[in-house]
DNA sequence: ATAATTGCAAAGGATTTGCAATGCA
DNA sequence: TGCATTGCAAATCCTTTGCAATTAT
């Protein structure tokens, strides 16, 4: 999770780092290094799953993608970068987006009750989608 | 994380568990597995931390104390199990809490945007503590 | 030429688990 | 006695890293 090499002075090109991007832009869904990895497997014969985790903390420095913060052991990755909340399905794992209005005025709540400096907030939703209720 | 073996029918009394539960009830810190290993250990000799990651899952699963999805690799646990809000420090990630109204009406706002049904929702602040913010 | 990036394999860190021994009801 | 719990060590899982070879500028 922390940086302990040294960041490079530059970026340069990479086809790999940009099918990483390419692929999570595609999906709305929040993809962990795994599936990323098992997806462009298959037409990038000699990618390696170290190759993955790389560049999506590249990208995530490059400020073109999130870790979202979702409280498993597993990281997972979103394109979206517009603040937005997440609901997680209590039964099947899924993670989706929740499209309410950005709650700004949290932060500054938060920040008069605490003293800190508040920068962003995430509020995570918790229940069961529509598929699992069925069941 | 996930629950593989079997759940026992009955839990027995047991004087690790006890004194886990205590240590974390007298701590507004949002201790690890390791702290609270390391904090027992001169007191309990023979302790093991497999015993302490042990004692923690059945305390969550019994409702005592909850998990704190923290994005991070490494799992906090805390003993308040009102519904309340916390902040994550940027520069000495110390988790604090955050006492502003509990807004339970987001859950029914969610509820209508997505057609999910919502359980709870949690909301974390990111940003500076006071004494991080002096230096 | 210089420095970033890659693939591979090995290392790392947090958590879980198998098992025989122990302890609670 | 029956079964939950323990300590210990090994295993597991996700992620990071060292290194020599490759690639972009």
């Amino acid at each position: 999770m922390l940086r302990t090499g040294n960041l490079p002075t530059q970026y340069k090109n990479s086809k790999q780092r940009e099918r990483i991007l390419a692929l999570l832009c595609s999906t709305d869904s929040h993809p962990t290094a795994d599936w990323v990895y098992s997806k462009l497997k298959p037409n990038i014969p000699h990618l390696s799953l170290g190759t993955v985790y790389r560049n999506l903390r590249i990208l995530t420095e490059q400020g073109k993608i999130c870790r979202l913060e979702n409280g498993s052991s597993i990281d997972r990755f979103d394109a979206n970068i517009h603040p937005h909340y997440h609901f997680h399905c209590k039964a099947c794992h899924q993670i989706m987006d929740v499209l309410i209005p950005h709650e700004k005025q949290l932060n500054s709540l938060a920040e008069k009750a605490t003293g800190f400096r508040i920068e962003e907030h995430r509020i995570d939703f918790i229940g069961y989608c529509q598929e699992c209720q069925s069941k």
